[in-house]
DNA sequence: TCTATTTATCGTAATATTGCAATATACAAA
DNA sequence: TTTGTATATTGCAATATTACGATAAATAGA
């Protein structure tokens, strides 16, 4: 098999699946975590921040990408990646919720 | 290759991206979402709540567990499991102080 | 003890992910 | 046009994940 069997479960469920899936890698969390440290648009030295070959950087690049987490327009010679706000909003909505409901729901476990 | 260069990472970067990464499938999204909806240990009826074989859903639970995100108690012939708070209060630290860097700088982007 | 029930483990097939060399593409500047 | 620089794509090998049938282990109750 391999296959995850997406249609059995929530629209919810799956999408936040997916967007744990494209941060399930220390490369793409460092990704993330180097665009918000520049607090800025990258413009050219992802690659050099990375400890990974550039067509490697370049894949996880694209995962983060059609996860809709970062965006990216072109500038020249050079590509400009960013935090896509409206996805990592959605994904806070559903972590919130999460955490408020494990923070009210204290110690009534085995 | 296939195999993660971690080496190369923060311990958190690693750290995040495993708890991502055990989150990283609608069945497991689907077991905590079901454990924080019944507001208790599961005792016995996981199974029948998932679209899945009792094997699969059982190996999905030992990821859980091994990532830390839930715990279990063998309690005669089930076993009870339920959400581990000290792990998810670590995820919600990191993701939290994410989200308050993407909130308080908004469009400062291309 | 025997049986039923519940959960775990093993083994294996199908599929997905990771990483990089080689190569392609795109554009700026000489 | 040619050269240099930056990013993307292709192709492939190594490894990981997903799913489940078969089976094991553990316990409760007859």
């Amino acid at each position: 098999m391999g296959a995850t069997k997406t249609e059995h479960f929530t629209a919810e469920q799956n999408e936040m699946a997916n967007l744990m899936k494209a941060l399930a890698h220390p490369a793409r969390i460092a990704i993330i975590d180097y665009l918000l440290k520049v607090n800025a648009c990258i413009c050219g030295d992802i690659v050099n921040e990375l400890p990974l070959a550039q067509p490697t950087v370049s894949q996880h690049l694209k995962e983060l990408k059609n996860a809709g987490l970062i965006k990216g327009s072109i500038e020249g010679t050079a590509i400009c990646y960013c935090i896509d706000e409206t996805t990592f909003l959605k994904f806070q909505n559903y972590l919130t919720h999460i955490f408020g409901i494990i923070n009210t729901n204290k110690n009534n476990c085995c």
